[in-house]
DNA sequence: TTCGACGATTTGGCATACAATTTCAGAACA
DNA sequence: TGTTCTGAAATTGTATGCCAAATCGTCGAA
């Protein structure tokens, strides 16, 4: 069945052949510069996203690489940094898959980031300055126009910055860092949860409770509402499954 | 250290060069088939913890692969995986060195330790089994009597273990794991705290009162107890400094 | 018809060759 | 004496080749 025409790879030395994929190199051209790799595990967490590498599907390397016109080289190291942030799960000789999480571990990873966003709201309703709840309650009204106008997507993604936001002003970097690496991991379920989950109102009550919390600064009261809080959106994940 | 003799990497089909410095590859033959990578991203690991490589110091690609006895290829996806686990830091076209967290980083990730072993504890309270509490009490007494000894290393790994259990016996694998990780980011300060700080009594008090609380099943409690120890282990990484 | 052994083919793992970039010593000059 | 330029050496980044292990289809035997 091989034609003997296809010479097995074969990629002259400048020959990217006009179209066909390549990286993104689009919008962000800021990237330009940093290592070939690093672009390259952009992409792949992009393509996670937006499923184009579905979960338990396996990546094979010469035709990924070709795909996006790279080496094997830059691609196995981009590889090796998408499994250590359990992005992709390595199997030793048998090469990668997209990780699937379970349902028990999208339970599990919903319960720390609940800790975590418990720890970062007790310390922001002490450290936080009045401007920093001011620009949190500012993307809320923002969700909330998204709410009423139906947008699923920008509400999506102003819910993720406003949790991001309390986090931040917590003034914890590592606590940021920690709880976006998780926050990753469960990016493709929430999306998902979010497109097709009817529960919109229970969440943005919730939100309305949490930012007064935090304006009053009731560290206490903030930590419980913000764990209740992420068992709505796991509510919301078992749903879809 | 490396004998001028060895002649440029020249490793044969078979030639693991018996002497030398190599990998580990001693007790555990376990780790024998697993990839290269992995194996020396361990010894870089252990590398690090023993200052053989010390924070701030740059990792020459070359001369550590030949120290080792592997391709530059395997060694940079190893430092690929540590730059991921932020035990390395990779500065484009330089290189990478060995992390050397602030004091101000310091602070931050026992914060966020803290955080985790609170969250841990309380849930172990609800979902432990008598025996998880016992091996945590027995591994208690066994640090006793290696406070009474005065055997510092043991302490230290015994202390370890204990923080570890209570994690464990929580059930959630990825909090688990998020501790794990943060926690080797700490490892080498922890560790060089415990050997020089005198103030072994506070700890061994404060850990009673904890295993107690967990055997009472008084989740809050123990929540507060684990931030407070925490706070212990900020205290004492200070006077180090 | 089903099961299992076998071999061709593919895939991942590692080494190495080549290219691009940075570093640093030392010369030329103010 | 101090500063800047220059280029060679060293170092990191990328591509490619080879090998061993895993996969998958085929064929033969029960």
């Amino acid at each position: 069945m091989t034609s003997p025409l296809d010479q097995r790879a074969k990629i002259d030395s400048v020959t990217p052949a006009p179209s066909g994929e390549g990286l993104g190199d689009g919008p962000s051209g800021s990237v330009a510069s940093l290592p070939l790799a690093s672009q390259v595990a952009s992409t792949l967490r992009d393509m996670i996203i937006q499923d184009e590498l579905q979960p338990g599907m396996r990546i094979r390397e010469r035709q990924l690489s070709e795909r996006l016109r790279v080496s094997r080289t830059p691609l196995r190291e981009a590889i090796r940094i998408l499994v250590s942030e359990k992005l992709v799960e390595s199997l030793p000789n048998k090469g990668a898959i997209v990780a699937n999480p379970s349902a028990s571990q999208v339970r599990q990873m919903i319960e720390v980031l609940g800790g975590m966003e418990s720890l970062g709201g007790r310390i922001a309703t002490e450290v936080a300055t009045d401007d920093d709840i001011a620009e949190i309650r500012a993307l809320h009204h923002e969700m909330l126009a998204a709410y009423h106008r139906k947008d699923k997507l920008t509400y999506f993604k102003l819910n993720q910055r406003i949790h991001k936001g309390i986090i931040a002003a917590s003034g914890n970097e590592i606590l940021v860092e920690t709880h976006a690496q998780l926050n990753a991991r469960l990016y493709r379920v929430r999306y998902i949860s979010n497109q097709r989950s009817e529960r919109w109102h229970e969440a943005v009550d919730q939100h309305e409770k949490i930012i007064a919390a935090l304006e009053t600064r009731d560290g206490e009261l903030l930590a419980k509402l913000l764990t209740a809080h992420l068992g709505e959106t796991w509510a919301k994940a078992k749903e879809v499954e």
